[in-house]
DNA sequence: CGCTTTTGACCAGCGC
DNA sequence: GCGCTGGTCAAAAGCG
């Protein structure tokens, strides 16, 4: 893929390791038309996503899907898409590194919505994605229309999970959002999300990634996903 | 023709 | 130290 650059000298040694950088996970609703996907397809995002890999995983009777930005070329950022468990309809997303070019959608977000929501907080990421903001004139569609009817978004961000009490948005939406699927699927169902959200996390791990946390910048994956989906798209979180 | 997807193999981290 | 599992790479095939 990356063709001339031999990747097992650079990305190799970083992205092979298991406790990775910034993760922020996602959990889709597939409405009806989930099934239009192809596999566990990836849910329509403003990035154009390749799939280098699947695998199946350990106790989960679907596959996971390896993705990686091939909206731009050197950009790193990476997702795995794979279904709940318990409920095939819902899709967890884990977003792995930040993107390192602007989002090919956003000028139809800006312009199509300065939503009421959005927190004046963008400016402190800029130095991770600066040009978030600025739309390239990219042909991307992102039908946001269809979209919004194919899934309902929910999210549960795996960034700050100590912080929810003071956090401004994680307390509502993640705790509306999560509580709501654990109210749901009490058996458990996305399970990342309940180590994301609720915090019953093995000490090691917690450490560990907080660690990894308190190493970035606040900005990151989960910001820069805030601002391109959450805020500027709205992330619908579907009632019961 | 170019890009994406699929599939198998390999590598490295983690737990026991 | 060994085995298991997860994550990535690379080649081939398919599709637009």
């Amino acid at each position: 893929m990356d063709g001339s650059i031999s990747p097992k000298q650079n990305e190799t040694q970083a992205s092979k390791r298991r406790k990775v950088v910034e993760r922020t996970v996602v959990t889709v609703k597939i409405g009806e038309n989930g099934g239009k996907l192809k596999n566990d397809g990836p849910p329509y995002d403003s990035w154009s996503w390749r799939k280098y890999g699947q695998k199946p995983i350990k106790g989960s009777p679907y596959p996971r899907g390896y993705y990686k930005c091939s909206t731009s070329k050197g950009c790193s950022a990476k997702k795995q898409v794979e279904r709940c468990k318990t409920d095939a309809s819902m899709l967890i997303i884990t977003y792995t590194s930040s993107h390192n070019h602007p989002s090919p959608h956003l000028h139809n977000t800006k312009t199509l919505s300065q939503s009421p929501t959005k927190e004046p907080q963008s400016s402190d990421d800029d130095d991770d994605g600066d040009n978030d903001d600025q739309a390239p004139t990219t042909k991307q569609e992102h039908l946001p229309d269809k979209d919004e009817e194919y899934f309902h978004y929910l999210q549960s961000p795996l960034s700050f999970p100590q912080n929810k009490e003071e956090d401004p948005f994680s307390g509502n939406l993640e705790r509306s959002t999560v509580g709501l699927l654990l109210d749901e699927e009490p058996v458990s169902c996305c399970s990342h999300m309940k180590v994301a959200a609720a915090s019953p996390i093995p000490k090691s791990e917690e450490n560990d990634f907080f660690d990894e946390l308190e190493e970035l910048p606040i900005c990151s994956a989960f910001t820069w996903f805030m601002r391109s989906k959450f805020f500027d798209e709205g992330i619908h979180v579907v009632p019961p």
